[in-house]
DNA sequence: CACAGTACCTTGTATCACAAAGTACCTGTG
DNA sequence: CACAGGTACTTTGTGATACAAGGTACTGTG
């Protein structure tokens, strides 16, 4: 286990979150997620975002339409659904809980370390 | 899937971290760390916790002692080694930029509902 | 010895991020 | 038409993780 590892496994969840923010605002589609998630320092690969998409389609949280582009193949632009929305509120819920579960835990150590209870 | 599977996914890695946070502060053993955890609103059960220690230890972020009970089988006393204790730190430091990173992507998508830019 | 409480450990399942490779579409060139 | 380059979407396989469920082992009491 390792560092790299360790920031892999703390994105987890994390991703599928900001994902939903992004398609919250309007029409979007892959590479425009890709370019927002860059802008918030998230990396992110092509073979992480797509299958993560189809997962949220397959939900019920996402649809899709088919857009003609006048530079390439069509793309799928994505939209969320009235459950999608709900669900996202729901994230963005245990997402402030979460944080403030972490932040309740630093807290205290740095409150233990500055004022020991238990000098050995 | 559904809400109470993206909270599991959005915990992962978080937990990591917390522990070693919890551990930092001096020797602790199981059942102090999951009151700890409970404390901060962060459940957990012993089949996570264990594996976890036990990936800590062999990745040498841990060290243990076995210390004799008044009341019941011996515990072991987990203590950060000194590569825990940086690696703590990278942790904190990843936690520090994910917390920055969603917050970018929620404040973003607060201004564009607001502000509009493309009105359809 | 039976029993309850405490503490630690193991196995199996579902899920996820990612790398790598593949499929398909569009445009421009000769 | 053949081909190259770019864009966009998809699939397969790997390693890692949280959790449920069940198991092992130590201690004190009657």
């Amino acid at each position: 286990m390792n560092i790299e590892n360790a920031q892999v496994q703390m994105r987890k969840g994390i991703l599928e979150f900001c994902i939903l923010h992004i398609i919250s605002r309007g029409e979007v589609y892959a590479s425009d997620m890709l370019d927002e998630l860059t802008s918030a320092q998230i990396m992110v690969v092509e073979g992480t975002l797509y299958p993560l998409l189809t997962r949220l389609k397959n939900s019920g949280w996402l649809e899709y339409k088919w857009v003609e582009s006048s530079s390439g193949p069509p793309r799928k632009y994505y939209i969320l659904t009235k459950e999608g929305k709900e669900f996202l509120e729901a994230m963005q819920a245990t997402w402030f809980e979460l944080a403030d579960s972490v932040s309740y835990v630093i807290k205290r150590t740095e409150d233990l370390s500055t004022k020991p209870s238990n000098p050995s």
